[in-house]
DNA sequence: AATATCACG
DNA sequence: ACGTACGTGATATTT
């Protein structure tokens, strides 16, 4: 039997500063608790644990064995933020059954370790579950500790049992106390030995044992061979002798605190349904009610569509209803929904008086007519995911106009970090209320019953889309996002709509002949490599490649990762002199995901005509790029050689061909004009090279005498400028010292003070305003940089520094996409829009409009934005993707 | 469902 | 001392 025991407080700590702010509407902090549930279901599921308890320190404790003075003097009093977290953790604790264990004057430590020992006599295995080192102590055959870290909101658990234990640490579990009275902690506030650090002490332990064996041997100590004991060292461990003894007492878990407990009063029993499902109601933890799959205390009313309490519904199945629908269109906003085969449209009109749901269906003689009205540019429309909306009614030959509201778009903008924009949820939100949709009921919505659900429904939704508007315009007017939203995301909708339908021609023959290819070499290599092990495996599995590489053939591990060594093409280079499998699994790699991602992958979405049409999506960067999926067509291949031959498979159809714009530098152009620095913007106005121009500014020499690699650096160091820059990854990236990276940043900062200036005060402005802005006023909401937490912070600053700058470039074109379109449809050219690819628009034309077709791209592509140095695009033509890039 | 890897800008 | 560049999506493997 199995009980896990987990340490309340380390892990609520974890949670809370490894997990992203999050707040309900009323804003009550919830981002711990919903840590804490995460880290406990991952636990439950990887342990399955026959029983299951939780302690905490109480929140005035008086340590009663811990004399030293200073103890936890220093520690960091709990934020507020997660204090208020507590009795809402404790009250989710309860509703899920799960029993607290908390003693006056004992620390959870001590109620872990005095629970462990109970249950190795009660002839239970314990497991437990902590962040804390600390508690490696209480390894042993009969309990193993669960370390949980959490990095960037992942969380990962280890289990350390003994034999795990001594591999890492190379010494016994217990003589973890050791360890501490000697280096000390200070999260702890364990003083530890003066001048000892965490090295040291490893060695002396691993050594010796333990502290008493080694002050036994203490003058003995630097006589014993290869000992890393120098005479100071010696001096320190005898000046430290007390502290020594000290920590040892303070890093010691007390096991035996007086605590009512048996594992059997602590089976895992099921949750509390109705006091779980009140309280992740009230905690907005809509996923865990799904996870829990817990339902409503007592099924309530059916939401109601709110509609038909304050409604008036229309059926447009006549002339008459036509004409009062007409006149009721061009008056009034209409909100649009529509069904999924688009049978059934409800238009809800908002008169100022009352709402009238008009009702279209295709089995009425009136329904074409009816779209077409709507489709008018007078009739002022609103929806939501407006593009598909376009996408579906121009695939009926209609091309609809007039749009004025796009409620996912809306909230997009408002929020761009937001995970989903489900109308349902934005109604709750922003307006509190419920909808009927597709959520509700069992998410299926029957024509069977003469459609009437489906219609509430439909109506419910467009009301809801009605509301959303009254509620949202407002806030993007508020929040100076209202020209973004007219000008560029709403407009942006048909542009896409268009491009998602055209789609680009693929070469199926040569696409499958090029996959043949590629199967024959894998093939080959397969073999190979298999040669090369002396054993077979699946070169596809990390961990099987991984044990081949660094156990059977004994190469040197690079970095870890959560389950064993790294694999990665990074760490792969560098092993790559030392042994000829490396090279043949590289290669192998490269092939592989060519295969299977690009030959495979873009073979299955071929549509019958020999397309494949991707979709753009609007609401899920948050910088404010495009996305395209199914099939992403935005990371289609080209830096390396073979990649580039499935750009090839792209092609224009006889008689026309492919032009490709991009624009040049686009990001370091931003930059140079967001920051305003005269030596960057310079650069750019007498057209050089940005990156031999930087590396010849930042190593003070003539642009003529940069090296190849000079430039190569430059070029590393002007995109590490664009991300947020760090000497280490600096140095990684190009192959150098962290010294020299740190070096070549100070001088470029002191060369560029323009940017460097930036940098610091867009960071600023963001603490202060809890956002960034892109130049067109986009914005991201940036609730990390106020985190306690290093890493989370910091990587809140780089995000502010790399927003604006990519944020704007993708605003840029957006913009220039509206307008190419705009000026291809007017220009009568044979041509139309297919692809973006963030700094690049992909044009099919007839042969004849090419150098037409390229003028234009290019005029409408730097005229997007008028920057303070020039924005200029290379276009090409060609046959296929890669002849015109 | 999560993780590792790798394709793109 | 921390842990290591911004933004995506697809695939295969593993849990």
């Amino acid at each position: 039997m199995k009980l896990v025991v987990l340490d309340g407080n380390s892990i609520v700590n974890r949670a809370f500063f490894g997990v992203r702010p999050l707040n309900t509407a009323d804003g009550t902090p919830t981002n711990a608790v919903f840590g804490f549930i995460n880290i406990l279901r991952r636990i439950i599921s990887e342990e399955g644990p026959d029983a299951l308890c939780v302690t905490f320190d109480l929140p005035a404790p008086t340590f009663r064995h811990k004399q030293y003075e200073g103890y936890k003097a220093t520690r960091h009093k709990m934020p507020d933020e997660l204090a208020v977290q507590m009795p809402i953790l404790k009250e989710t604790l309860d509703a899920m059954n799960i029993r607290r264990y908390e003693l006056e004057g004992w620390e959870a430590d001590d109620l872990l370790g005095t629970i462990a020992n109970k249950c190795a006599s009660a002839g239970w295995e314990c497991v437990v579950c902590t962040g804390d080192r600390d508690s490696l102590q209480l390894v042993s055959a009969a309990t193993t500790v669960d370390l949980i870290t959490t990095r960037m909101g992942n969380t990962s658990t280890k289990r350390v049992t003994p034999e795990v234990f001594r591999a890492d640490y190379g010494f016994e579990p217990i003589h973890m106390i050791d360890l501490k009275a000697l280096m000390g902690d200070s999260s702890d506030n364990i003083p530890g030995v003066r001048g000892v650090g965490e090295k040291t002490a490893m060695g002396l332990i691993q050594l010796y044992g333990s502290v008493d064996a080694i002050y036994e041997k203490l003058p003995d100590i630097f006589q014993a061979p290869d000992v890393p004991a120098k005479p100071s060292l010696i001096a320190k461990l005898d000046e430290g002798r007390e502290m020594a003894a000290l920590s040892k007492d303070l890093a010691t878990i007390r096991c035996e605190a007086p605590l009512e407990f048996s594992p059997e009063e602590n089976l895992v029993k099921p949750v509390d349904n109705d006091r779980l499902y009140a309280l992740f109601t009230r905690l907005e933890f809509r996923k865990l009610i799904e996870a829990y799959k817990l339902t409503p205390p007592e099924p309530d009313e059916k939401a109601e569509p709110m509609i038909e309490a304050e409604c008036v519904t229309v059926e447009v199945s006549d002339m008459a209803a036509l004409a009062e629908f007409t006149e009721a269109v061009r008056k009034y906003p209409v909100s649009l929904r529509f069904s999924q085969g688009m049978d059934i449209c409800c238009a809800d009109v908002d008169s100022e008086e009352t709402f009238t749901g008009y009702i279209l269906r295709e089995s009425f003689p009136t329904w074409r007519s009816a779209l077409e009205v709507l489709c008018a540019p007078e009739v002022k429309k609103l929806g939501h995911d407006i593009k598909d909306t376009v996408r579906a009614l121009m695939d009926m030959g209609l091309e609809p106009e007039g749009w004025v509201f796009d409620s996912a778009l809306a909230a997009y903008l408002l929020d761009p970090t937001a995970s989903r924009y489900e109308l349902g949820a934005l109604c709750q939100k922003y307006c509190g209320f419920t909808i009927m949709d597709g959520a509700e009921e069992d998410g299926q919505f029957s024509l069977l019953d003469d459609g009437t659900k489906l219609v509430s429904k439909l109506l419910s939704e467009a009301a809801g889309v009605a509301a959303l508007r009254e509620r949202l315009t407002p806030k993007l007017r508020e929040k100076g996002l209202t020209e973004l939203f007219e000008n560029v995301e709403l407009p942006l909708c048909p542009v896409l709509a268009r491009m998602e339908r055209e789609g680009m021609l693929v070469d199926e023959q040569a696409l499958l002949t090029f996959g043949n290819h590629l199967t024959d070499s894998l093939n080959a290599m397969t073999e190979e490599i298999y040669a090369l092990a002396g054993v077979k495996f699946n070169i596809n599995s990390p961990k099987q490649l991984g044990e081949v590489l660094f156990e059977r053939l004994g190469l040197p591990t690079g970095k870890k990762n959560n389950r064993g060594y790294s694999t990665n093409a990074d760490v792969m280079e560098k092993l790559r002199p030392l042994h000829p499998i490396v090279g043949r699994v590289l290669e192998y790699r490269e092939l592989s995901k060519l295969k299977s991602t690009y030959v495979e992958g873009l073979y299955k979405v071929i549509d019958p005509d020999g397309r494949v049409r991707t979709s753009f999506q609007m609401t899920v960067t948050a910088t404010g790029r495009l996305s395209s999926a199914e099939p992403n067509l935005q990371n289609i291949p080209v830096r390396r050689e073979l990649g580039g031959e499935i750009r090839r498979m792209f092609v224009a159809p006889a008689g026309r061909v492919l032009v490709d714009a991009d624009y040049s530098q686009i990001e370091l152009r931003i930059l140079a004009h967001i920051s305003g620095d005269e030596n960057m913007k310079n650069a750019f106005l007498s057209g050089q090279d940005i990156h031999r121009s930087t590396a010849a500014q930042v190593l003070g020499i003539p642009p003529e005498q940069v090296t190849h690699e000079q430039r190569s650096h430059a070029k590393a160091v002007n995109f590490g400028i664009v991300y947020g820059i760090s000497a280490f990854s600096l140095s990684e990236d190009i192959g150098v010292s962290v010294a020299e990276a740190k070096d070549y940043i100070d001088t470029y900062m002191a060369t560029y003070k323009g940017v460097s200036d930036y940098m610091e005060r867009v960071v600023r402005e963001a603490k202060e305003t809890g956002v960034v802005r892109t130049l067109y006023g986009r914005i991201r909401p940036m609730p990390e940089l106020k985190a306690s937490n290093f890493n989370l912070r910091s990587f809140g600053e780089r995000v502010a520094r790399n927003m604006p700058i990519q944020g704007t470039a993708a605003d840029i074109v957006k913009i220039a996409m509206v307008n190419v379109d705009r000026a291809l449809r007017a220009s009568g050219l044979d041509a139309a829009l297919l692809l973006q690819v963030h700094d690049e628009l992909i044009v099919e034309c007839a042969e004849a409009d090419a150098q037409a077709v390229r003028e234009l791209l290019i005029r409408e592509m730097e005229g997007a934005a008028t920057l303070s140095v020039p924005l200029t695009v290379e276009a090409n033509i060609g046959k296929n993707w890669l002849e015109a890039k």
